[in-house]
Order: C-alpha cells, then sequence, then structure tokens
DNA sequence: GCGACAG
DNA sequence: ATCTTGTCGC
C-alpha cells in the first residue's frame, strides 16, 4: 500500500502535524498492569532505504520476550515518502513501518523504534509519533545522542545516566549501558510506556549485544527486504 | 550567518 | 541511512 493520502509533503505541513499529535502521547505506563509481565510479544521496527531508486523497505519483527525467540516477521516496500530532515525523520519511516506491522498476524504488546520518542526537539519523536498513530506501546532505542547531553554512565551493565534537553534542563532520556564497557544506547519514552520501563525493557531485549534483538533482527530484514526489491522490480513479501 | 543534527 | 576491506578478538 502506497503512501497515506493525507502524509505531509513540507516541513511546514509536518511541523504542525507534530504540534497536532504532541499532546496526544501517553509518557507513562498504563495504570494497574504489569509491564514486565512473561509471555508478551515484543515487535522490533526498522527501516533501509535506496534513494537512488526511490525506494524504502521496512520490517516488523515479533520476538518472544522470555525466549527472544522470532516468532514472527513482515516487510513492506515503497516509494520514499519524505527526506530526511532532522526532527522530522517520522515522516521518512513511518509509512513503511506502519505498512509492515500492519502485515502481521499478531498485534505486540509494545513496539520497539529505532531512534526517538519524547526525546525529540518538539517532544514527538518518531517512537511517539507511531505510538499514536497505531495506539500501541512503543519506546524508542538510538545510538547517538542526537541534540541531547548526558555524561557517562559506570562501565557496568545496567548502568545509565540521564539525557537532558540542553534548551530546557529536562530528562527526556537515558543513556543507558547494555554491555560492559561498550558505547551506552540512548533510551526514550514512546507511548503507553514509562521511562523506567523503557530502560527495563530494552536492557532485557540488549542481553547479548549493545542493541535490542528486536532492532538486529529487524535490521537485518529490511536490508534483505531492500536487496531483493532493488534486485526484482517492487514489493516482495 | 554558522554549526549540529535520530535514521 | 549509505558508500566500503581488512583486521583484531572472543
Amino acid at each position: 500500500m502506497p503512501i497515506p493520502a493525507d502524509w505531509p509533503t513540507t516541513e511546514a505541513e509536518a511541523l504542525a502535524e507534530q504540534e497536532r499529535l504532541r499532546p496526544l502521547v501517553q509518557p507513562h505506563d498504563d495504570p494497574g498492569r504489569d509491564p514486565a509481565a512473561p509471555g508478551t510479544l515484543i515487535a522490533g521496527v526498522d527501516v533501509a532505504y535506496d534513494d537512488e531508486h526511490d525506494l524504502v523497505a521496512a520490517a516488523a519483527v515479533l520476538l518472544d520476550r522470555d525466549t527472544l525467540d522470532v516468532v514472527e516477521q513482515a516487510t513492506a516496500v515503497g516509494r520514499i515518502a519524505f527526506p530526511y530532515v532532522p526532527g522530522l525523520l517520522a515522516f521518512r519511516e513511518l509509512p513503511a513501518v506502519l505498512d509492515a506491522l500492519a502485515a502481521l498476524t499478531r498485534t505486540p504488546d509494545t513496539v520497539v523504534c529505532d531512534g526517538y520518542g519524547l526525546a525529540h526537539p518538539r517532544r514527538l519523536g518518531l517512537a511517539s509519533h507511531l505510538g499514536i498513530l497505531t495506539g500501541l506501546r512503543t519506546l524508542g532505542v538510538a545510538k547517538t545522542p542526537f541534540t541531547f547531553d548526558h555524561h557517562e554512565p559506570d562501565a557496568a551493565r545496567g548502568s545509565w545516566t540521564p539525557l537532558t534537553d540542553p534548551a530546557t534542563g529536562e530528562e527526556v532520556g537515558r543513556a543507558v549501558r547494555t554491555r560492559a564497557g561498550v558505547k551506552p544506547v540512548f533510551v526514550s519514552v514512546g507511548h503507553r510506556t514509562g521511562l523506567d520501563t523503557a530502560v527495563r525493557t530494552t536492557l532485557d531485549l540488549a542481553r547479548h549485544y549493545r542493541l535490542p534483538e528486536t532492532t538486529r533482527h529487524a535490521d537485518s530484514l529490511c536490508r534483505r527486504a531492500l536487496a531483493d526489491a532493488r534486485r526484482t522490480g517492487t514489493n516482495a513479501n
């Protein structure tokens, strides 16, 4: 399925859309629910591009939260919907991600995104944006500090330091050490999830590598999907 | 104006 | 994100 008919085309439209969605974000756990409940399905999503051929491929992978086994996966290929503009990444990545998620048979308990959620200039990074659009719980795990500040966490796995917005001083996320002595990842709340839960979930999923198992699987899958599409002509699931 | 800038 | 070889190490 193509790009949503009403998808923003200009930066001005995208900025207005972020302002509209921003107040809808729920930056905390759902009341009366155990966020660490066993037997849940966590989804990982990621996107790969080929600007040359105007192609984008997204992947959605479902993992069992306890065993980290992949239980289902889906991909979606389409045209690039928006250029890369820092702060407006959601408009470039989400159309394909929504298609990949829609192709899944089961609904994930939480979706782990590549990038930020509340840690965003206007508090609506792609993770939060995706949460509002789907109603699903989401959180973001980014690989670089973006425009935020942080101090180096202690070397032990599990240690973390606050990620702050230099403009306001508020904590927008956390720099989390998922592997001893390895560069930290940057976790932020997406939607219907609190920061403690987002960090806990990230650590549970990144037991063996720096990045969550969800993103690692989604990353390799969307690259394969892109290679296929580039070789064939278009779609291929 | 200049530099920085998730993926 | 993507362009790209070998190399050091568990």
